[in-house]
DNA sequence: CCTCTTATGTGCATATTTGCACATTATGAT
DNA sequence: ATCATAATGTGCAAATATGCACATAAGAGG
């Protein structure tokens, strides 16, 4: 059996659908399915049955999961402890921030760190929770954030300031008629969400979106309002302000790390690196005041 | 990382070269070097290192040992519990006896059973250890015993008679000298080994063999004497018996398979099958009494 | 029941891995 | 030191796995 075979069952058990397990693998849904029936016909038995839409295990599948669970947690573990190269700056590196400040204002700076250290292996993953971390899918987190999590090493490096965003015509045109605002779902914060669900009295939003760039999209359609972080969205000319920020909307921005990292070299290079690039461009960060 | 790459760690582990390895996982040298060194650019750090000709661990390499003996260890065991397909004909079967038995005599019982049943893969695998079966690297052993393990299922199928052969040359040269004899040293059946040992005056052998074909060849060429079962070496036209059977020199053919496989429908019908066929051919391999 | 969205299956092209053959290096025996 | 053998490294071809695009199937909502 190639074992690595059990990393498909164990994301198809935790997915539900191959189409969700080939995004948490990065590889084709199509991949998905004939690794796992490829390994079906390999141990004889049917690992997997389709139930109203979503794959659940059988009872051989389970016990592949099961043992997959336990690989995993190996794995986890043994990679944690391995010491990399004397050189600290080789390697890989994985970070994880959300995709409209990688795409953005943190793509020169992780850019600059490159080509400053080639022999590093640079991973940058869209993700907007910190369970990244806990799997140690990721060396760092870049996250927006009031709350962040105490199992991990983190650095407040500046705040952020969010209001609620429109597109200037839908601005203009709804600018008086505060009821009559339609809101967008969003999803991609916590506190994007909660702001949103006290701010709008519906429950059930026509138009979501789980990625700032999406709802930053959406907004530009003229589709509604929505909470942005100021740098977000006084950085586009389509946008504008619904109202002026309030303290009580202030994201702390953090850079977070796992606390076995912090005797990996190379994972302190990026991170005192980072801190120091975005308190250079505050500027992009605050937003006007 | 992928986990099947700890396999590659592992054979390497155990076998100390990536020639010998690569026989074990049944692919090319290079394949196994390619591997080991991908696997050591991902995870930035040495894995083996040369000493003397043969690799060892090194720090990092042997937490990946550790790591993939108990994945291997976890991927046996649930190999072990999974219930194949309502088609008991159909998968794996792994048949593992030594050399000796498996490419003369047993072969053709073989390879009808294989092309009785085609949708069965069938597994020869030369070894003279019943640990092949506590492993479950093997469902069924075909040994000779007088002492087969306690903790497998076994069924003595007929009695093989062993003497003592050598060339005829060799033997017609010291039929009378037995003081002057040379003994080959065995390790191949520990039987053999044990009656090499009240044999022989020497502990420390000069010429020693780990299989019976290698015995077999050492004899032809006039190296010495040794204990043979009467089939292996009757078969032989150059070799001759030095002195006739005794019935304390017999040993049992038995064919094990483990408790767990009791309801496995493939082993059962192979198991059953070689009884039947071995019974049918037991002419040879009693040997001439 | 219909329509739209999501998920899966499959043929073919592409990418990656492995096998093969051969060159190079290392080791052991003389 | 030399020679033979075994092990490793590498270029290229072959085999295999995966991606991609599209067709089909399934599920959800109206």
């Amino acid at each position: 059996m190639n074992w690595d075979d059990l990393k498909i069952v164990l994301a198809v058990s935790r997915c539900g659908t191959m189409s969700a397990a080939a995004q948490q693998l990065k590889v084709q849904h199509s991949t998905v399915s004939r690794r796992i029936k490829a390994l079906e016909k390999q141990l004889g038995t049917n690992i997997i049955r389709r139930m109203q839409g979503r794959y659940e295990l059988t009872k051989a599948g389970n016990k592949l999961k099961d043992t997959a669970l336990r690989i995993e947690s190996e794995i986890i573990s043994v990679d944690g402890t391995l010491s990399r190269k004397d050189d600290p700056l080789f390697g890989p590196l994985r970070v994880t921030t959300i995709n409209s400040m990688a795409s953005t204002i943190l793509m020169p700076m992780f850019s600059a760190f490159s080509k400053l250290h080639p022999q590093i292996n640079f991973h940058i993953m869209v993700s907007n929770s910190t369970t990244s971390l806990a799997n140690r899918e990721a060396d760092i987190a870049i996250r927006l954030s009031n709350k962040p999590p105490e199992t991990v090493i983190g650095k407040h490096v500046l705040t952020v300031s969010s209001t609620v965003y429109g597109s200037s015509d839908y601005i203009n045109k709804y600018r008086g008629n505060k009821d009559d605002l339609n809101w967008l779902g969003v999803s991609c914060c916590g506190f994007h969400k909660a702001w949103t669900k006290e701010s709008s009295d519906v429950h059930n939003h026509q138009f979501n979106c789980d990625d700032a760039l999406l709802t930053v999209a959406a907004l530009r359609e003229g589709l509604g309002v929505s909470y942005l972080p100021c740098f977000i969205g006084d950085a586009d000319p389509a946008l504008r302000r619904y109202c002026e920020p309030e303290k009580r909307f202030d994201l702390g921005l953090w850079v977070l790390m796992h606390p076995e990292s912090k005797s990996n070299i190379r994972v302190l290079a990026f991170r005192d690196y980072i801190i120091d690039a975005i308190k250079e461009q505050k500027q992009l960060f605050v937003g006007i005041v």
